[in-house]
DNA sequence: AGAAATAGTAACCGATCGGTTCGGTTACTT
DNA sequence: AAGTAACCGAACCGATCGGTTACTATTTCT
């Protein structure tokens, strides 16, 4: 059974990919939907039938964020030891919000921190993304804390919330025009910190 | 000369301090003219006549900000040593923050971090009044350096810029609804950290 | 060939945006 | 009493907001 009726004009993953820039540059109420059909080169009405609303193609462009540019918090948790786990989701962090083909800072921040009351459930959902990354790395620090691989009496929890406080602060340096080097520089600072590191 | 004509009927103070609060909460697109209007109690006509236009009045409000609640980096900066900076300047962000009067966060980085285009300059000064932030503590700790305050070889300006990410780290996390208490643990984890110290 | 299904376009909806102008009123100084 | 300045609500400006209606175009199935 081949599908019926007109195919589409467009292909869906470079459409979505040009809303999911304009959110994450411009924020979810900054950018208008004539922003949104003018560069994505859509129709309103076929905007409309593929995602429902304004809303709807917002979540799907965070899904699609969370997918690819903002996948790295997944490879870091992967790696071998504590130490690596941190220094991976910085580096990558700072390399992921100054890349030059992408806009700056991590989407999850900057697509809505603050809201007019109509769009309180996207900047919610924004807040509830952010947190799933303080579990992510605060279930692989507490594995870390279990196999030894903190200082005895390292709070794991507490730490994850460090680190993802370092992120999200590099999300809005980054996005205020400071550069890859010097925010690299930084995360060397906090890594020469790092529990158990000599200092 | 004393004054002619009839009396402001507003508090000045107070009404800023309305309008302070709005766009701390909302954001500079996100709050409108006629929230504004409304929560001040005044008329639109007179809001024009005092501050000339909306962005005139968020320039106002913004000053207002970093002259009040956002004015504890430059208490932090007076500490006597090194760690004393670190220490106040990183709690009393988080209780700043979490204050149950105010919005949640630090305005300079909640009311506009993206925005729409017509909306750049608004941005771009609040980014300005960020990396000032970073060279009011890059400058403490470059004499902390040189009154032997900082560990041999430690990067006063790495380390402020440091500081500043977990600062707007944790006013992302706390307009996200992290509690107080979760960013104070947080804050402990950092001040563990803070070079010299036994780790 | 023709019906069914889906995607296309453009014009249009009421509501709201930031900002302005309208009289007309009130309060204080000289 | 005369003059000055700030008050008020409301109506209005063009533009834009997110979302919809009516209609046309293209494809596949029967």
């Amino acid at each position: 059974m081949a599908q019926r009726g007109r195919p589409l004009g467009y292909e869906p993953d470079k459409v979505l990919d040009v809303a999911m820039r304009l959110f994450w540059a411009h924020g979810y109420e900054g950018t208008s939907m004539s922003d949104l059909t003018e560069a994505m080169g859509i129709n309103r009405r076929s905007l409309y039938a593929a995602y429902g609303s304004k809303e709807g193609l917002f979540e799907a462009a965070l899904a699609r964020y969370v997918d690819g540019p903002g996948a790295f918090p997944h490879a870091a948790v992967e790696k071998p030891t504590a130490y690596e786990v941190a220094e991976c989701y910085l580096r990558q962090a700072v390399l992921s919000y100054t890349c030059p083909e992408l806009p700056r800072g991590c989407m999850t921040v900057q697509a809505g921190l603050t809201c007019s009351a109509e769009a309180e459930p996207v900047r919610d959902e924004l807040a509830s993304k952010r947190r799933l990354g303080i579990e992510l790395l605060t279930k692989r620090l507490v594995r870390a804390a279990e196999e030894g691989d903190l200082p005895a009496g390292a709070d794991p929890s507490a730490l994850a919330g460090y680190l993802v406080a370092l992120n999200h602060g590099f999300s809005v340096q980054a996005g205020g025009g400071i550069t890859r080097m010097v925010l690299m520089r930084f995360v060397d600072q906090a890594l020469l910190l790092w529990p158990g590191r000599p200092s």
